[in-house]
DNA sequence: GAGTGGTCTAGACCACCCT
DNA sequence: GGGTGGTCTAGACCACTCC
């Protein structure tokens, strides 16, 4: 998140200042939305410094959504700035370490499967092909924490082939094993199914918090997907 | 013809190419997890660029979480990267919008309450302390989208006394009149209850996505906050 | 065509932290 | 102490795009 300091110009000593300057200015509404910016050379000369220290703040400002910046068009005020969030996501097991609880895992299943229509159309696969389907329960302090489905792709991951899961989650696997890459993620609330209530040691119908992801390498192919059942009373919480 | 280049550094043109050659190093596992980087007076160097440009580069893949930089230390490759994910929060008209939908609005009731116990912690107040309670629904072509249930403290947001937030909804108010803050959300799967099974128009115990939302001004005075019930269904997703 | 931001360079100084 | 990244400067060229 930004923060706002108040200062006077002759203070104006490196990029945060600046940044800060201008976050005050637009807190003011001394700019307002849909306002045009001095250009850089304008406000380097007023702040006294160089350009660059200027386009590094306004860069800073721009990234967070409340301005927008063009060549030649100038840098304006953003009229409805979009709040963005940016969290972490953690390894499981990091996770519940962080919270000072001792972590367990717990391999369910692993097998070969033709994954089921919903899961091959999210996964943009052909019918027919088989995937590697692993069930696993990761426990914080003895008991259920999430339940976790995978589905591998081993034509993308072949080294998950010989992966056993038996002591290492496919989470913490994937994440040593398979480099950086895209993807996308879906939050949903589910009702517990007969195996997630056994899972998770609830009964049906309770209502669980879901994150499904998707996991593409860097041409595009779908690695892997999964869903993450949490156990009820799961709080995702996100700074701003 | 194809080439197995040892190196060709003659095409490394700007941070992005400095970037991208990082990328794909430790992609590679040229660089593993846990190994120091040659310092950017090196990199500069190999690479036949300014030692800022290097440094822009470097950054920008720290800032992604891949790397761990320290003066003195070096850059190391970090061990186990977090996957960092960033998603908008739109306001909810512009939402519905983005979808091809018809907005609607409805406010169902605006009043001072003393908050319950629970929204009083979240917000960090005293109490006995009233609260601009608003109750509203916003519709997507007709039907039920999110419930929004908002308190306000008004000591902190005095102009919103005098919103009547019979058109304007209390999240498209506070992104237009109040400045941009910090805050936290927490994100839930909740039971539907009496009064937002009606809202919703769904039956009593329902699975559904709740997203809590705290604001706070700049010098962290809780301003409001909300919870926003999704109709049952909702997927909030987030690119990676 | 011209004005804007985007970026690069070379050099410099500094803050931080320590295999 | 000394090496590292963090940042600033001044100048330069360029890409984009608005008029």
């Amino acid at each position: 998140m930004l923060e706002i300091k108040h200062l006077d110009n002759s203070t104006i000593n490196g990029w945060l200042d600046v940044q800060a300057e201008v976050l005050r200015r637009l807190n003011a509404r001394i700019w307002k939305p849909g306002d045009l910016l001095p250009n850089e050379a304008e406000l380097a000369a007023e702040f006294g410094c160089a350009r660059s220290t200027v386009n590094r703040a306004l860069q800073s400002i721009a990234d967070e959504g409340l301005l927008d910046r063009r060549r030649r068009g100038g840098t304006r005020v953003v009229v409805h700035p979009d709040r963005k969030a940016t969290f972490n996501i953690p390894v499981i097991k990091v996770q519940i370490e962080q919270q000072g609880l001792a972590y367990g895992y717990r391999l369910l299943n692993r097998r070969w499967l033709r994954p089921p229509k919903n899961i091959r159309e999210r996964m943009q696969l052909d019918a027919g092909i088989k995937l590697l389907n692993v069930r696993s329960l990761h426990t914080a302090d003895q008991r259920a924490y999430v339940l976790e489905n995978r589905w591998i792709d081993v034509s993308v991951v072949p080294a998950a082939t010989t992966a056993d899961f038996k002591v290492q989650s496919p989470n913490e696997w994937l994440v040593e094993n398979v480099p950086f890459s895209g993807g996308d993620i879906a939050l949903t609330a589910i009702h517990a199914n007969e195996d997630e209530s056994i899972a998770l040691e609830c009964d049906t119908h309770v209502a669980l918090f879901s994150a499904e992801r998707r996991t593409r390498d860097a041409i595009g192919a779908t690695i892997t997907y999964v869903q993450l059942v949490y156990a009820p009373g799961y709080r995702m919480t996100i700074d701003l």
